[in-house]
DNA sequence: CAAAATCTTAACCATCTGGTTAAAATTTCT
DNA sequence: AGAAATTTTAACCAGATGGTTAAGATTTTG
């Protein structure tokens, strides 16, 4: 009969289980999402991770720095699915529907963690801002990238002049807002399943169809 | 010399002063919105009407039940400004357009309240749920509105066939989305005023415009 | 004017919560 | 094996916060 001990560095390797830091960082994620900054409990934290509030306090000074620590992930997660699904060299089209059909599908399963993050981005405004830049400078973006491939797009005549700002507004409220506003939306429309991947798609075609019967030059 | 002594019903009547509930609800309603129902404190809700703590108790009994009574009439409120300015007689373009525009003004001034209520919907479904059918019912609505006249221009062919649920969500979505992500917004888009009157003229025209093309009839 | 309602003051309480401590147990590293 | 790092246990603390109390002042009302 032999006695496995596992050291933690091989767990980690072979993928069987996570540091404790991890589980810190999964259970606050988690509890901060749906509580919000000041609902959320260390207590609660710590009994998700399985372990005790000292040691919780010995990997994370207080509920300030584990908050903005997940703050700052969770954001930055949510620009970065957003940012890295621009593909500007593909043409107009491809570009709108993979954008809008990607965004969509990263984010409605998501959906509280948009809520999460709107709700307490406009709380912890310095952070978001310099989140924000750092984000879009590791994408190597300058500028806002979607507005310059519109600005592109109807300066090269792929689609028709139009107000390139009220343009993405509209695309990111079309493709946002139900899924961060399910479960008002699902009770306001009983029947809609906005998690169900099949509506996704479904959605995801109406967005690039109303937008591109919008903007498509005239022929 | 003469001392006016106004008694309170006076002072309503006269429009000169408010009753102390009035003053309390004002100032929860605005620590609540901008702080939540966990990161608002009483001592502050006290402090903004203008009266102690003791007080604020002896009106309401416990945080608990002025916040409900806040979210109740924040809820509505937002439910009521939605429902009100439907106007299902006229033909479809014109009500799509009062009611888009309608909608912005009522919102953008108003952000915060949006935020705050799609937060704590989600935290408080069962009441949510209670004070949506309430407003459904209050202004004579069995289904939902909106929906209906949608379905009522495509059999009538105001518009050509679409999925009106689509649509609706595509509505919601570009009315609410950019107002209520405004300090989001207006971060990544440098030079976007959300609250400018002109701005959200201009893009109540964007939205319907969008729209109409996009379910016009063919001709 | 007298009763009733409204409001203030200020001290007070119980509980919750973030955070600490210290000693011991366990695991990991070298 | 022994040092270093990790984890547990459990008690503990200070401050904040929701909420109370009671006595008195003021205003309103009948």
């Amino acid at each position: 009969m032999y006695t496995f001990i596992l050291t933690k560095r091989f767990n980690r390797l072979a993928n069987k289980m996570v540091t404790t830091e991890e589980k810190i960082i999964d259970a606050a994620r988690n509890v901060f999402r749906n509580k919000g900054k000041y609902g959320a409990r260390m207590q609660e934290i710590a009994d998700q991770a399985g372990i005790n509030k000292a040691l919780l306090h010995y990997y994370y000074r207080s509920k300030n720095t584990l908050f903005d620590k997940v703050f700052e992930n969770e954001f930055k997660e949510v620009l970065h699915q957003l940012l890295s699904t621009i593909n500007i060299k593909s043409d107009f089209i491809t570009f709108l529907h993979t954008f809008i059909k990607a965004y969509l599908h990263n984010i409605a399963p998501r959906e509280n963690v948009i809520r999460f993050v709107l709700w307490e981005a406009d709380k912890n405004k310095d952070m978001f801002i310099r989140y924000m830049s750092e984000s879009f400078q590791s994408h190597g973006f300058s500028e806002n990238p979607i507005i310059e491939r519109i600005t592109r797009a109807i300066e090269e005549g792929e689609i028709r002049s139009c107000d390139p700002l009220n343009l993405v507004l509209s695309i990111l409220g079309m493709s946002i807002f139900p899924f961060m506003a399910a479960p008002i939306m699902e009770k306001i429309f009983p029947g809609l399943n906005l998690n169900n991947s099949d509506f996704i798609d479904h959605r995801a075609e109406e967005i690039t169809n109303l937008i591109w019967i919008g903007v498509k030059p005239e022929e």
